[in-house]
DNA sequence: TTAGAATATATGCCATGGCATCCAAGTCAA
DNA sequence: TTGACTTGGATGCCATGGCATATATTCTAA
């Protein structure tokens, strides 16, 4: 479990192992929440509620921001489409691609879904991140992804 | 980007997207040079490490491990043992699994792909996560992940 | 203007995981 | 002992993601 309160450096391969542990069970109990109170799986939450807050987004700026591969983002906004929670509008200013954006009915699920998230990982994980620590792990795993980003790592190539 | 150095409770719905940004970008990542490298990705060097250090473990003991389905680990040995990496022998106080170990291939392959696998991460988060609250954020996600395991959070069915 | 390069994304094939199911083996009562 | 129940895991079907490719636009330079 890769506890030991060391001083000195991390052990990385440990903490990285203790973080997709979590990151995995967490995952699976969202979607089992999700799925069962609307639907939907937390990727397609995630989704969702890029689309409100990013409205007018195109396929290749989901793809970025979840660093999952273009072709994946396509296939999974048809899915979304299929049940009329998105749309694809043509892009006015270039005709490859669309303008996605929720309709009324994604809009309103995407708020419910949100309820049950943010209480459900409450739930999961308040007694830990609760405490005095929490806001330290939050802020470098804030730092962390800008800097993944900003180098661009982990981008997939499809 | 959910940075905002906040006092007060944490933006857990931010923390969680920062965190599964990061992981799947360092995952992806570390595929990326454990493939080019070693022929293997992330998730079968997850396997070999664990039964490195335990072996005679079963499918069963894997699938908890790392919070998979049964079936899904099965196939997984399958093509590890396809690579005569890993071999079962058949448990003798229980003849409905198999106690699982590194053949001597598995081992060597396991001992180069740990030391890619750590300095890619070392490469890729040092300068975050060997600052000044690396080993706070260490410590949260073992607790964590202990707390996840004692509940039984997020194990599939199969 | 127009041929060639570049871009956005849709689509097909393959690999992998979840879940249901099946079978072999072990356990427990009576 | 034996019949019901439980357990471990192998297998099949389906959903999803990666990567390669195809297609439609757009851009660029002569």
């Amino acid at each position: 479990m890769a506890s030991k309160s060391s001083r000195g450096p991390i052990d990385l391969p440990g903490f990285f192992a203790d973080l997709v542990r979590c990151e995995t069970r967490l995952y699976n109990a969202l979607n089992d929440r999700l799925r069962e109170r609307h639907g939907i799986v937390t990727s397609q939450f995630e989704f969702l509620r890029f689309l409100r807050d990013h409205p007018g987004s195109r396929v290749a700026d989901l793809a970025t921001e979840f660093a999952i591969g273009i072709g994946a983002t396509s296939k999974g906004i048809d899915r979304l489409q299929k049940q009329a929670w998105v749309m694809r509008q043509t892009n006015p200013s270039d005709r490859r691609s669309s303008l996605l954006a929720l309709t009324a009915g994604g809009l309103q699920l995407v708020e419910a879904a949100e309820a049950t998230f943010t209480t459900t990982l409450a739930e999961l994980t308040a007694g830990v991140l609760g405490g005095p620590s929490g806001p330290a792990a939050a802020q470098i795993f804030s730092e962390l992804r800008s800097v993944l980003e900003r180098d661009q790592i982990g981008l997939p190539t499809g």
